[in-house]
DNA sequence: TTTTACTATTAGGCATGGCTAAGAGTAAAT
DNA sequence: ATTTACTCTTAGCCATGCCTAATAGTAAAA
């Protein structure tokens, strides 16, 4: 089945690294230090790994310049990013794990799991095309869906929309917007953007208020909803 | 938590090696050869090995006398054991992998998996104490149920016994077991035992005879029945 | 244009865990 | 008691990834 360009799966370091330059660097390139903060490592082994990846021909990479992503790195970085956003499914829908506990289980499985198990734990979710925090699951074939949500704090006063995704990781940030239930598909009407300090008003389905600083604001994505739902 | 005696998981190889001086050591010492043949690694590894095992407190290790395991060794060894047994069991059964394709892919998953996890996956498969081979599942305190089982070949002619365990891990013996059914559970009456060549014909539940070499006959191991059910 | 403040790279080490080649130990056969 | 056939260890090497300390590059401010 595998050609002469059998290709052996990237070590776990590698598709970390390769995630974290696909996270951090967007379009563009991921600079040394976003890397480093966003991997807890030394700055210098990023530019150790850096240049290794340039080798591979996972990344390119620029001295002084930063590296982005090959096709074959996003290929990679995608194949990660699908399993980890299935396993934190499978973790929180099955198993019984709490929203903030499952990224941590996923962050070591996604190395560790075949391409087999990863697609038949797909079918056996449903083929879900979100996770449970609203971020899209890549295709098997490596296609990532297009989003169209924005950040909450972009959301014109008086509008009506549902949080989409929340950006995660942060277990402490999870359990405090879990707790109130500001999570994905909750519908809320922003009732204030305050420029000053950049602290968000919404009231909830509930017609709850919650006050949320910039830090939180910044985790939190919407979509449009037709109408007014309180 | 945790005290001053915080224990990281030991790593991927130690954690192999611990199970394989387990595996092949018996009650006694595993020697040098034997764990690298298991392990598929260079005997100077094995040696090298053997020496940081001893330095971590895992095995006791005499020079030319092989390694035996520590009682935290044994119960690192157990540990994996356990969480390997109920990976397979749940490959089986929700994942719909076959009985020869569940060794591979529980190999890699079992370092990766958290005791958190593993509690949680034993709960939901049921608490099972065997896996889809008849191999008892160590409890999570470190317990293992004593096997009552023996070998195919010291089954009295004539008697009829069930098949308890079929020691796998080689995938075209377990296609070739798994698709005449001689599998745990399954009963059977031993028709000849061949001294000459170690030859074992056995006819199962649906009359149909089996006749199989030393190297399968090795691998099946069975528990009495109260009688005979043919 | 020259400072200055970061940011990034280089240099040198260390731990882990493999390998091969060479030599030493063990134990059975002679 | 030797020889012989293995088995096991030692010595030396390599790749992967991480670290710290020192140095160099970049770009904004002065
Ligand atoms: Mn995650
Ligand atoms: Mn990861
Ligand atoms: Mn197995
Ligand atoms: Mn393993």
């Amino acid at each position: 089945m595998n050609g002469p360009t059998a290709t052996k799966p990237p070590s776990t370091s590698v598709g970390d690294y390769l995630k974290a330059i696909w996270e951090v660097g967007g379009s563009g390139a991921a600079s040394t230090t976003d890397v480093a903060d966003r991997l807890s490592v030394a700055s210098a082994s990023v530019t150790n790994m850096f240049a290794r990846l340039q080798e591979m021909g996972l990344a390119k990479y620029e001295r002084y310049r930063g590296a982005s992503l090959t096709e074959r790195g996003r290929e990679e970085a995608l194949r990660l990013v699908r399993r980890h956003r299935l396993l934190e499914t499978f973790l929180l829908e099955h198993l019984g794990y709490s929203w903030q506990e499952v990224h941590e289980e996923a962050e070591r499985l996604e190395h560790a799991v075949s391409d087999g198990f990863t697609e038949r734990l797909a079918a056996f979710l449903g083929h879900p095309d979100q996770d449970p925090h609203g971020a899209p699951i890549p295709a098997a074939d490596g296609t990532l869906a297009a989003e169209e949500s924005f950040p909450l704090d972009e959301v014109p006063v008086g509008d009506c929309v549902r949080i989409s995704r929340v950006k995660h990781e942060d277990a402490a940030v999870l359990s405090f917007l879990g707790e109130r239930e500001l999570v994905p598909g909750r519908l809320v009407e922003v009732k204030e953007v305050r420029a000053l300090d950049g602290v968000v008003t919404v009231e909830d389905e509930d017609g709850v208020l919650h006050s949320l600083g910039r830090p939180l604001v910044d985790l939190i994505f919407v979509r449009g909803v037709a109408a007014d739902v309180n």
